[in-house]
RNA sequence: GACCCCGUAGCUCAAUUGGUUAGAGCGCCGCCCUGUCACGGCGGAGGUUGACGGUUCGAGCCCGUUCGGGGUCGCCA
């Protein structure tokens, strides 16, 4: 029976017996005198072995590689004092082995059990029980479960109750496309896996369970990023008859307890709320990174009356003209850069910018630019422009110039890209904030249709419902660093509401019937207000870990192909499981 | 559907302008070593340069195709 991990044995277990059970991180044979490294997930101690005061393990230890699995029972024992070991934990005792047991052996490994070098992502999927057992990883799985542990009895004081729902269910129209599974029993007919539980929690607030939550797997076959995997884990919640304000106020408790119990940082609440229209105006998004400056400028009127062809057929269409402040840009970004040709330009022009116009700010607030924006500078639009922007002698101010959702949209990442590039970003900071009254639709223009901009079961202001296409919606989204941890809204509870949104996204009623019938019908039994919140558990759990891919917080992701490499998933099936199925498949055969 | 980066020893990488027998560190194997902890010393093994095709007197290097890993756009209510 194991009597202590590893890691924690220090000074205080000195003459104490032990039996220790482990890996074996490294082996230094000095021929008289054997040390080995004994590894467990707490961490590493040193073991000794010599042919005088332990014989038997002796022999033993000149066998033992790296990563065989082995028993140690022995004494604590001080170390000499010129032997201490500082840079370890456990580095002021060892372990002599009076036994040691070889419980199993192991080939090298394909790469060191150890953090530091990079290796491969092919071959750390590949061997991922190896890839675990490094410390880092241990430490970024042990980091998730303690993450759910915090929410769970937060969740837990507050009275909401963890309720399951079906994996198995039906696919429904919207959203990401489905991961489908074929009814055998019901042969033509498929299930899909849930993108998320939402319809559930929202009928077991009909049920009455009044607060709900579930740390619920969602997938969505859609392409991977760094991001994003096909399965992911949500934290998802739903209340009844809490108001907007009380569902906010009640998260930022849950957050500021996560980041108090996991990260020991105190964040100020109330968190600061900005509206998605002065989001999307001040930073291009609707997840702002409030990190730095750098915010965008609409001085569309300044160039009313330009000369400048354009910016003046740009505004004659209705679009509008937009500057990016850049303190210090007039030295750091070259002209090349800005120019056809150059990356920034490349870089906006994927985002269907057609170019950048640029002005630099000179000592005395003398403006260097083009020749062509130049003759439209009038000293009054010049003087305007400067204490719009806040530019001052060095600055850089680039434009874009499109329709609004356009520009906004490839200027902002444009500041977030030099934002970081210049290093204005302060990655010490812990900017949590909410954005708010985001608009109910948003149109579609390949389907040519409004679609939801959060989901058809959002409710729209009060205000608003006589104008729906253009209503604001009841939704929230928390943003911690530009980045979105979850998102939610206030749920429509009655069906004529619901009837509307339906309509107003391009569902007919026989639609609507067919698919959300239920729900329909649901909210003509009692249902109460209610509202709710879904975070993405992986990306909170990636970001308080400081890792960069959900792949460092996940045991066992998936490729960017979505595919199991260790285990070889997908993979074909036997005809006979397909006919079962009554599935045919289409595919070329390799 | 598209673009970019990468693929050389078990691992991490190098290899001048296309030029002799593809190298280094770590790891691995053997021998030596009683206080190391990145132990040390001596010796050794280890390569279809992801694959296929082309150009060339000659290809790790150039071209094409393809496979795999990663990043990104689109996509992701």
């Amino acid at each position: 029976m194991r009597t202590e991990y590893c890691g924690k044995l220090g000074s205080e277990y000195i003459g104490k017996e032990v039996t220790l059970y482990g890996w074996i991180d490294g082996r230094r044979d000095h021929g008289g005198v054997i040390f080995l490294d004994l590894r467990d997930y707490t961490g590493i101690v040193q073991i000794v072995a010599d042919p005088v005061r332990t014989p038997e393990s002796f022999v033993l230890a000149e066998k033992v590689r790296s990563e065989f699995v082995v028993e140690v029972k022995g004494k604590v024992t001080q170390r000499p004092e010129n032997s201490l070991n500082p840079r370890l934990a456990t580095g002021t005792v060892e372990i002599y082995a009076q036994s040691l047991k070889i419980l199993n052996e192991a080939k090298t490994p394909p790469f060191a059990i150890a953090d530091g070098e990079a290796v491969d992502e092919k071959l750390r999927l590949k061997y991922r029980y190896l890839d675990l057992r490094r410390p880092s990883m241990q430490q970024n799985l042990r980091l998730r479960a303690r993450v759910a542990q915090v929410m769970r009895r937060f969740l837990d004081d507050n009275n909401f109750v963890e309720i399951e729902t079906p994996v198995l269910t039906r696919s429904t129209p919207e959203g990401a496309r489905d991961y489908l599974v074929p009814s055998r029993v019901n042969p033509g007919e498929w299930y899909a896996l849930p993108q998320s539980p939402q319809l559930f929690k929202q009928l077991l607030m009909v049920a009455g369970m009044d607060r709900y939550y579930q740390i619920a797997r969602c997938f969505r076959d859609e392409d991977l990023r760094s991001d994003r995997q096909p399965e992911f884990t949500q934290l998802d919640i739903e209340t009844s008859f809490l108001s907007l304000e009380e569902i906010l106020d009640f998260n930022e408790g849950l957050i500021a307890k996560i980041f108090s119990e996991i990260k020991g940082v105190e964040v100020p609440r109330p968190f600061p709320r900005i509206p998605y229209p002065e989001a999307m105006s001040r930073y291009g998004s609707d997840k702002p990174d409030t990190r730095f400056g750098m915010e965008l400028v609409n001085v569309s009127d300044l160039f009313a009356n330009s000369g400048f062809k354009v910016f003046s057929s740009v505004l004659s269409a209705g679009g509008k003209i937009i500057c990016l402040p850049i303190p210090g840009g007039d030295t750091k970004i070259t002209n090349t850069r800005i120019k056809p040709g150059g990356d920034l330009f490349d870089f906006v022009a994927q985002f269907k910018a057609k170019g950048l116009a640029f002005i630099r700010v000179r000592e005395g607030n003398t403006i260097d630019t083009i020749g062509a924006l130049k003759d439209s500078l009038t000293p009054e639009v010049s003087a305007s422009l400067l204490e719009r922007t806040g530019a001052e002698p060095g600055h850089l101010l680039l434009f874009g110039a499109s329709d609004e959702t356009t520009v906004l949209d490839y200027l902002g990442r444009l500041r977030l890209k030099l934002g970081e590039e210049l290093g204005f970003i302060d990655h010490t900071k812990n900017n949590l904030l909410w954005v708010t009254d985001f608009p109910m639709f948003e149109f579609n223009t390949d389907e040519n249709r409004l679609e939801a901009l959060h989901h058809p079961f959002t409710a729209p202001h009060p205000d608003d419902v006589e104008d729906l296409a253009h209503a604001r919606a009841l939704a929230y989204d928390i943003v911690w660093n530009g980045i979105e941890l979850g998102g939610g809204s206030l749920r429509i509870y009655q069906r004529e509401l619901q009837e509307k949104v339906f309509a107003t996204i391009g569902l007919t009623s026989e639609e609507a019937k067919e698919k959300f019938g239920f729900l329909l019908e649901a909210f003509e039994y009692g249902t109460p207000p209610h509202g709710g919140i879904a975070y993405g558990l992986d990306r909170f759990v990636m970001l308080l870990a400081g890792m960069d891919s959900l792949r460092e917080v996940i045991a066992f992701p998936k490729t960017q192909k979505a595919q199991d490499t260790m285990f070889g998933a997908p993979s074909h099936v036997d005809a006979k499981q397909l006919r079962e199925l009554s599935v045919r498949s289409t595919a070329p055969q390799s």
